[in-house]
DNA sequence: ATTAGCAGGCACAAAAATGTGCGTGCTTGC
DNA sequence: GCAAGCACGCACATTTTTGTGCCTGCTAAT
């Protein structure tokens, strides 16, 4: 979701990877969707509790984000105090199995990093 | 591969993900680890005619940080004109399956998005 | 009566990622 | 003799991402 430049616009046709990466990339939104996969539906403040270090502003944006691509669903009741309901899509979940692996990978490299303190 | 902020600290335990993403994540990583997999081996000018829209600096960089985390293997051939060759190392080759269901994704995400002009 | 929780918004600041334009020393092909 | 390809390196500028600190209006619980 960044803006395009314009030697972006060369692309096309290879960088279906650089595409991805705009959508799925940065720091947050692949934690994100980790976290509603695991838990289906979540509210506002109970995705920002799960995820230590957030900030609102970048769970907010992220949130923003995801919603218009179209990887999450964002269901606001209107009541107060105020609810929000966000999960993902089916085209998020198809993403999932790629998570999997990747939380995989990561987590064995974070354990192997330990022992060498 | 960024820098840590206090507030990255605090995280640990959670967020495997996030670490995943600050080895994976960026723009032009994943899809050099793409091109890398399909090839098997490639050398610097190659990859650079194949990932259109990269510079210099952001090959050379991207690769040397792929190297520093052990998922690229370079091997270097000492004679004139110089001869670089870049390869995945095992552990990278286990993030492929990842990879492959991203690069569906993104993919089916492309085709869409041009039928809407 | 005060506080905490709900779901964020805003202006601004800092940091990180990415890009630009140029140069290196050497060799082989035209 | 000239150009092009090899594999980058450097200073700097721009763009993007991420973070900080504070605020909102409402309600239910202490």
């Amino acid at each position: 979701m960044t803006k395009k430049r314009e030697s972006d616009l060369i692309n096309k046709n290879n960088c279906v990877m650089v595409h991805a990466m705009d959508i799925i990339g940065g720091k947050w939104r692949l934690p994100i969707i980790w976290k509603l996969y695991k838990n289906k539906t979540m509210r506002y403040n109970e995705l920002k509790r799960s995820l230590s270090g957030i900030t609102n502003i970048m769970l907010t944006r992220s949130l923003r984000n995801l919603e218009e691509n179209g990887l999450v669903h964002r269901v606001e009741f209107s009541q107060n105090p105020p609810k929000v309901e966000y999960s993902l899509t089916d085209n998020c979940i198809k993403l999932v199995p790629a998570l999997e692996v990747i939380y995989g990978w990561g987590h064995e490299r974070l354990s192997k990093k330990d022992k060498d303190f």
